[in-house]
DNA sequence: ATACTAGTTGCAAATCATTTGCATTTATGA
DNA sequence: TCATAAATGCAAATGATTTGCAACTAGTAT
């Protein structure tokens, strides 16, 4: 995690380190709340939270993921891969599926008014079964 | 846009309609506020206009879409595409392929956990060729 | 090791999108 | 035309996220 921060330009202080550690674990996105109630260190403010997410999520190492939730929720960018999500009790699976990511690194060049695209999010939305 | 509302059990209030018909004409997706500075009918309160479109988005006549700002977008669910946002500019392109939805398809037979999957919601970011 | 400096953080207060309670109004079916 | 559940307006509440500013600290140069 450390050189992960240097690599970026970013300064390798105690809350980055421990909040990309509690996003690593995390098997799920986390929003700012959840990282927050995971931080054992507590001299780590809520707003430290929020400005870590916010600023690491402008580099390459977090990244945003859509959950149709009230609040924004992110994840280590080099976990990236797809979600389903429960839109009745919140479930979220993940998706792998290699046909995804050709299709869409093939969209990528597609564009006329886009001379690059950087990411993409991809999400589904359901009932799963327990629910139903 | 009296009978898409009737049809899913609405009633056509006037509100709903005027919504309707600027999520109909607009090019780009939109937010309660968006929608809410070209409803000419000014007996029609804020309020309403965050009601329409949290009510008409749990069933399936608008859909919430993802453009990673600060309020929540909304699209008629009829005019379903993904697109590539600016995250410079916040210019919204319309993306096209028929390849895609073929893939997101096929997806939604794959999952262990979910029986059905009602919808996908996916976005492109990247900076368009005037803001680079 | 020590000092410097820009980048970080804590705290409290401010913001701002969205939601809610409740009284009033209205669309629709009988 | 009437009854009634659904929809709306208004004002106040909520809750996630942001901001100003003073105090702190990681990384670098000395």
């Amino acid at each position: 995690m450390r050189n992960l921060l240097k690599g970026k330009g970013y300064k390798a202080t105690p809350a980055r380190i421990e909040i990309l550690d509690i996003l690593n674990k995390s098997k799920k996105p986390l929003n700012a709340e959840l990282v927050y109630q995971k931080i054992k260190n507590k001299n780590i403010n809520k707003t430290t939270v929020y400005r870590t997410l916010s600023s690491l999520s402008e580099s390459e190492i977090l990244k945003i993921v859509d959950l149709h939730k009230d609040s924004v929720f992110f994840e280590l960018q080099n976990k990236h891969h797809h979600h389903i999500i429960c839109t009745d009790c919140d479930l979220v699976e993940d998706i792998e599926n290699i046909e995804v990511e050709k299709v869409l690194s093939k969209i990528k060049i597609s564009s006329s008014k886009f001379k690059n695209i950087k990411e993409h999010s991809l999400e589904f939305f359901g009932i799963c079964k327990e629910c139903s």
